[in-house]
DNA sequence: AAACCACTCGCACACTGTACGAGTTTATCG
DNA sequence: CGATAAACTCGTACAGTGTGCGAGTGGTTT
């Protein structure tokens, strides 16, 4: 009955610290960096508590858990989204910058992709992307549930896209062994004859440049389905 | 220079087998009863060899290590996708259909939703499923990479409209306390005024009805943006 | 009978997150 | 100043994890 607590480090009120040194600044940067180092399986808070030269279970004092530790990391890349200077951007632009945006953030912190919906993103940087979004949606002329509708549907694109990439390329390592990675797909695909030539004609592209081209189409797909949805 | 190998269960031979009762099959049923029932989480070898009977450690007899179980059951799920059974259906019709029925094996297999991107998906339900997909792009007038593209877009709306929905979902619990959830976005956004008030209007909604519509929304929007690009 | 094969599984290793409680420093107050 | 309380540190321990290894078992083939 008495439902249980959700919960998140953004909905308890933090420590009052006096701390000289340690704080939880400090820990959320080294977090980042052995994150960004060796990705989400590198962070134990044995490793962190080393690279700070604490114990590990000193850490428990500034954050409950390890997950409260994640979701403000994870906080700290939505904080790296850069979205244009002027509230008056034409919203297409906006949601375009906004969209290429995020995906780079992704690409640069691969291991938030593991993060994207495991943890509640309840945090200041998230909850003001989303908070402008929404501002300049609203001024473009979306009304009621569109403008949610609409963010959702952006930015659902955006993780869908995404996550799958990196995903893909850190289990290939940076490798990007071209001809493997044909063979890998012929092999896979050799009962579905059509994906499998389609692999191969593909495999002639620069994959790089292929995904931000994939990007983009879908990109301006969307943004020209929502403006169908706007102009009625 | 050797380019590390990709690991992946479908790209080896399986082991050939003379046995009676344990099999990959037993194995990769058990599984997925084990993730139903308990989440992601609540999968580990010795657990799945506790209902199975048998040691831990027999299971890696038929499976060289978890990440490749985990595949199994993977394509499994995919398996469980409903598609349009002609093959002359109209490509909105079809994307549509499939787009739904992805999302609706996502939520009645929640942990499938942490896999997506982690794991290679080249098994074949899921190899079937994209080939299908192209099959009825290309005769609906799609060409060349637009193939892809299309493709890309429409399961990366899925992917991202559905996992960060099925993360909520599992760490409130199946208690969809409203007024809790509520109280929730309200002190999380109290910096931000707007979005509170939003959140507030919003609350008074069903929610599962409104994710619903929302899903449609998007769907709607992006296949009328995939529409342009074929028409030109 | 010997050799091979498919298969089982106990043990051990190196790790994980974190509860607990005893210890130490620092700040506050009478 | 001394005393009390609050802020902080951290060693130990527990219950778990995936899985490499190597010895063992039972059936089939030569």
């Amino acid at each position: 009955m008495t439902g249980k607590q959700f919960p998140s480090v953004w909905l308890r009120e933090p420590r009052k610290t006096t701390s000289p040194g340690r704080s939880r600044e400090e820990i959320v940067r080294a977090a980042m960096e052995l994150l960004d180092a060796e990705g989400l399986h590198g962070l134990s808070m044995r490793k962190l508590g080393a690279k700070l030269v604490t114990g590990a279970t000193s850490l428990y004092w500034y954050v409950a858990n390890k997950d409260e530790l994640l979701e403000l990391v994870y906080d700290e890349v939505w904080g790296e989204v850069r979205l244009p200077e002027s509230e008056t951007a034409h919203w297409r632009e906006f949601a375009s910058v906004m969209a290429h945006s995020m995906r780079q953030v992704i690409l640069r912190h691969p291991w938030s992709a593991d993060l994207i919906g495991r943890l509640p993103a309840l945090g200041p940087s998230a909850l003001s992307l989303t908070d402008r979004m929404r501002r300049i949606l609203k001024t473009a002329g979306f009304r009621g549930a569109d403008v949610d509708y609409a963010t959702a549907t952006l930015t659902s694109f955006v993780y869908g896209f995404t996550i799958p990439e990196v995903a893909w390329k850190s289990s290939m390592g940076e490798g990007y062994d071209i001809p493997a990675m044909h063979d890998i797909a012929a092999r896979a695909a050799r009962d579905f004859p059509d994906l499998a030539a389609d692999f191969a004609v593909e495999q002639s592209e620069d994959p790089q440049v292929m995904r931000e081209v994939a990007f983009d189409f879908g990109l301006v797909s969307i943004l020209d389905g929502l403006e169908a949805r706007l102009v009625t």
